[in-house]
DNA sequence: TGTGTATTTGAATCGTTCTTCAACTTCGAT
DNA sequence: ATCGAAGTTGAAGAACGATTCAAATACACA
């Protein structure tokens, strides 16, 4: 038997499992049994948390999706000059490899937002979000001088997201030609144009 | 009980009748019996027809690919100006609405390629069919001196058909700010950044 | 018109997953 | 230490979907 645990830990627990149940059959795929071996427990004990499987699964994509979310952040709150800062976040937009659990997570919603009003919505926000993220960045830029946006920094911003996003799904489905390195040079090529600003790649 | 048809008749029924199914419930979704009801049949007609319904849906996808991917190659095909096929194209690479049938089918793989060779390969390919399809156009345009490049075409052929990818599922997942107007307005303006064309913007 | 074959049905069966629940275990509170 | 509540198990059964197949039907062709 597995050690018992509190609620809120178990809870925990459980919208991990989900999450990693998930990347291996997909949001549509997932079975209680799943979740439950996952967790290392009995699909009882499971239920005896979630009464419905589909609330946990939405709970698993909506802390995905923040976790995501807040890494991104994370990684470009230490830099200061806007140029680092435009390049660092495009990179943290792309999954590292073809198994990057971050943005696979994210891609499986996809297709299931056009059927799903919950997970729309939570992709939607997402993307929202994200598009505000670089909005600052681009305003910060262009104010110190340091960009010189040819277009209205909410555009910019908007392409930058959905070239992230598409990039992320090429690279998941195993694109031969088009990588991680690949796909942040494109991005990158667009990002230069519309900043006139060199934005050196970082390794990554 | 449903009209009789020969064999090639019903199997491309049935890969209708699954294409409407997946719509409906999702590639991980979809049970024989969503499309035997597609289909006006009984599940054992179609297991008739197709022993492993695994086949028919990617039968189904591959033909939807195919239909979205000649659709716009047709539509295209009746005109010369370059500067007009790149608009007409960017057009015809995203969804007319939220509902639109063949990107809604599209984006159903985005999460499944990851974990299914099959679909990564059908969509890898369509990909890189459409990217050659809009160099096609640059090239031309380029070399009647339409265009004035900024960039390698491969670069912003990539970058088109992403951006493409990308607002199709905005679009489809009801953003209620980005719908197929705002949509082409974002990738023209890349387009125009890039192509140095004023690129009007047709009337869908 | 009759015959043979291809197609379809409908029902039976099998396996899988969900759901329920009584019994058991663990842990915290007293 | 004991009690009680919370968490977990495991088994039973209900629901569902896939699969099989004999029987019925429709059609082509002679």
């Amino acid at each position: 038997m597995s050690a018992r645990k509190s609620r809120a830990d178990r809870r925990v627990d459980l919208i991990e499992a989900a999450r990693r149940a998930i990347l291996r059959h997909g949001t549509q795929g997932v079975h209680l049994n799943h979740v439950a071996e996952e967790a290392g427990l009995t699909s009882g004990a499971v239920l005896y948390h979630y009464p419905d499987l589909s609330e946990l699964l939405v709970e698993a994509h909506h802390a995905g999706m923040e976790r995501f979310y807040e890494q991104r952040l994370k990684r470009v709150a230490r830099l200061s000059d806007p140029a680092e800062k435009l390049v660092v976040t495009i990179r943290s937009g792309l999954p590292v490899g073809p198994d990057d659990p971050g943005v696979r997570l994210l891609n499986e919603l996809g297709g299931a937002a056009a059927r799903n009003r919950v997970y729309a919505v939570l992709l939607t926000t997402l993307y929202d979000r994200q598009v505000a993220m670089y909005q600052s960045i681009l305003d910060m830029g262009a104010a110190l001088g340091v960009f010189a946006l040819t277009e209205d920094p909410v555009v910019i911003s908007r392409n930058l997201v959905a070239l992230e996003d598409a990039y992320g799904y090429r690279i998941t489905a195993r694109h031969p030609v088009i990588g991680p390195d690949e796909a942040a040079e494109l991005i990158l090529s667009y990002a230069r144009t519309v900043t006139g600003h060199a934005l050196a790649a970082v390794a990554h």
